[in-house]
DNA sequence: TAATTTTTGCAAATAATTTGCATTTAGTTT
DNA sequence: AAACTAAATGCAAATTATTTGCAAAAATTA
């Protein structure tokens, strides 16, 4: 359909202006992330795409998209390493008790950028943040 | 010297209200963190302790601290755990480009707790947050 | 289309973290 | 204080997470 073709198109744009090569293999990791805000772990993508892309690949293209600002890393529960598109800049409320996740966007960061350069002695810029709530769930408190 | 002695103490206060048992390989750890704030890894740990304890004890005692709320994993570079104590609470500013590290406190999170957590449908209660920014030092950028 | 540079697959290496089990230890309980 | 019990520790081994070397395949460039 048409608009499976837009977002290749899209993809593709996307890659193109991060300064990276336009791979069948990237433009299907972007698709999983697709416009959903789920954090994805390199196991869960090679998983998505049944295992079309050896798991090596998919950590070289998260390693790459996140060098090229398209993704973030993000701290979950555990050690594994959750990824989410920079462009749906949002944040969680995680529970301390059953792990429960909750999205939430407007986190007013933004506003403090410039008082926090401000007052920084070491930098100059800043471009994107990640913020995660910890607390209990309405279950588990 | 007394400080010594009160700092062990206090050690031992913690971790009881903690709940947890007080041993010479936590008061070991908790002395690690000290009063400082940086960040530290079980590696790093496992080192600054001069290897008198076995690296899986210092992941169990992390383990331990981190449900018990005295510690908080946070997000450095890479896919190592860094921990810190909660009390200690602050946050970073993270070079994209060489990875300095640069503290800061006052984030304003506590201001909108209450907001979020009115708009939220599935938590009762914020315990805690980690807050990273991401951007360039003066020399990346 | 040839040339050049990157990317991918596969296998293997390394790093990070957890687990099983026997032994020791801390905090009771008698 | 000796005995008791639950939990903590050490050691080795197992898992899990991630990276790397190298040859083959694919993407941009000339």
């Amino acid at each position: 359909m048409k608009t499976q073709v837009k977002s290749v198109e899209k993809d593709k744009e996307v890659l193109k202006r991060a300064g990276l090569k336009n791979t069948p293999a990237r433009q299907a990791v972007l698709s999983t992330f697709g416009t959903g805000c789920l954090p994805l772990s390199a196991e869960q993508i090679y998983q998505s795409l049944k295992k079309k892309y050896d798991l090596a690949t998919i950590y070289r293209i998260l390693n790459k998209f996140e060098r090229g600002e398209l993704i973030r890393r993000i701290n979950l529960k555990g050690g594994t390493g959750y990824y989410e598109l920079v462009a749906n800049h949002h944040h969680h409320l995680i529970c301390q008790g059953c792990g429960l996740i909750e999205d939430f966007s407007r986190c007013g960061i933004e506003n403090m950028q410039n008082a926090i350069i401000r007052s920084s002695k070491k930098f100059n810029e800043i471009k994107g943040h990640s913020l995660e709530l910890h607390g209990l769930c309405k279950k588990c408190s």
